[in-house]
DNA sequence: GAAACTGCAAAGTTGGGCCC
DNA sequence: GGGCCCAACTTTGCAGTTTC
């Protein structure tokens, strides 16, 4: 059943999911709260975006002085599909007029330097900032040159200028989109899918401590609105009321510091998780790997305090990792590269390709240490 | 009051297809 | 034909509520 879901996921490509405000702004709180000068005169840059429609501009716009942006830019991928429906006191797009009676045939780009409340009426709206862009006063709005994409000379000379690139790219093109951050060397504050974290390229960052999981979505459920409904989404998986589809394995990945990372996980002893953690009930020891010299942890919750051995954790443990506290060793992937020679069973004639338990190949596992105290 | 039902929150995961 | 890579999930369990 899962695999079946995959594969219809891969057919899709469907890469236009939108954020909901509610989950941008739960998250750049919590880097505000860790250091309120996160994003103090930066300049944001939110590509593969679509500002016509996106909650990002809406919460970088609305939040400029509060966050003391120095400006924001934000460009489209492909015309917007959907202009003039949640912006659209904007006024007619710009590439229509361009082209027209034909079909749009480019991308948007939007640059925010000022905002303020132009209009008199007392607070500060979109609206204000939709005449500011009317009257191309401090601000730019115009089309691009190209489609849009992330690749492209015009999106990377925009990239070259920014700070923070705060945005939720295309899944498929995730290791792409992660190798041009790190290229330019930006902070950023993206969303991807958990899996991301299995990628070796993207693993080794984690390791090194370049890249980390953000604050995170309410109890690790996304929920994204689309506007390509698809009736074929599992039982739960798309609610047709809220228009919203959830998603369980996405995250923020990050390299801005947040309170969160440095809290200490509370952990229980080996002999108090055996008796009291439901989880790891009807079992008189941790397992060990047909194959790895270490022990399985199937449920962060369950990492003993007292272990002072190797042990695999399931990837979403990442979301609890604290720096301070464990030692990423390696993944599954480093093993079978030779990378951590002495985690492999001697006598072990089978394969490399994950961690076995009494045959069974089990899902993906990173190793790692407590910290000595 | 036990069983069945329901809604919600929490936390984990494979195997088909393609490439060599 | 074996191994690697990929893909915007699914399942489980608990707690509160209803039913008989």
């Amino acid at each position: 059943m899962a695999n079946k879901n995959l594969t219809k996921a891969k057919k899709a490509k469907n890469d236009e999911f939108y954020t909901q405000f509610s989950d941008i702004q739960k998250e750049v709180e919590s880097y505000l709260e860790y250091n309120p000068d996160t994003f103090k005169d930066k300049i944001i840059y939110s590509n593969c975006d679509d500002p016509f429609e996106s909650n990002f501009f809406r919460y970088f716009v609305l939040n400029f002085d509060r966050l003391g942006l120095k400006r924001l830019i934000s460009t489209s991928y492909k015309p917007s599909p959907v202009a003039n429906t949640q912006l659209g006191l904007f006024g007619d797009d710009k590439t229509l007029e361009k082209v027209k009676g034909r079909p749009k045939v480019t991308a948007n780009k939007f640059i925010i330097n000022e905002v303020g409340d132009i209009d008199g009426d007392g607070s500060f709206t979109l609206e204000d900032i939709a005449q500011q862009l009317r009257a191309n006063k401090n601000n730019e709005w115009t089309p691009l040159e190209g489609d849009g994409d992330f690749r492209s000379a015009e999106c990377v000379e925009l990239l070259k200028q920014s700070d923070i690139v705060v945005t939720n790219p295309p899944f498929s093109l995730f290791r792409e989109y992660i190798t041009q951050l790190f290229e330019h060397k930006k902070q950023f504050l993206i969303i991807g899918s958990m899996n991301s974290i299995t990628y070796k390229e993207i693993f080794v960052l984690i390791k090194n401590n370049k890249l980390w999981l953000g604050n995170g979505f309410n109890a690790g459920n996304a929920y994204f609105s689309t506007p390509n409904a698809r009736k074929d989404f599992a039982s739960g998986v798309y609610d047709e009321k809220t228009g919203l589809v959830k998603f369980r394995n996405c995250h923020w990945f990050t390299n801005l510091d947040h309170g969160r990372r440095h809290q200490p996980l509370n952990l229980m002893t080996t002999n108090e998780n055996l008796r009291f953690n439901k989880k790891m009930q009807g079992k008189t020891t941790y397992d060990r790997y047909d194959n790895y010299d270490a022990i399985d942890v199937p449920f962060t919750k369950a990492i003993p305090s007292d272990y002072e051995g190797v042990m695999g954790v399931p990837i979403s443990f990442l979301d609890k990792y604290n720096p301070n506290q464990f030692e990423i060793l390696g993944s599954d992937t480093d093993i079978k590269e030779g990378k951590l020679p002495l985690l492999i069973i001697s006598k072990w004639n089978g394969k490399l390709d994950r961690g076995y338990i009494h045959g069974k190949r089990i899902f993906s596992r990173m190793f790692i240490k407590h910290k000595k105290k």
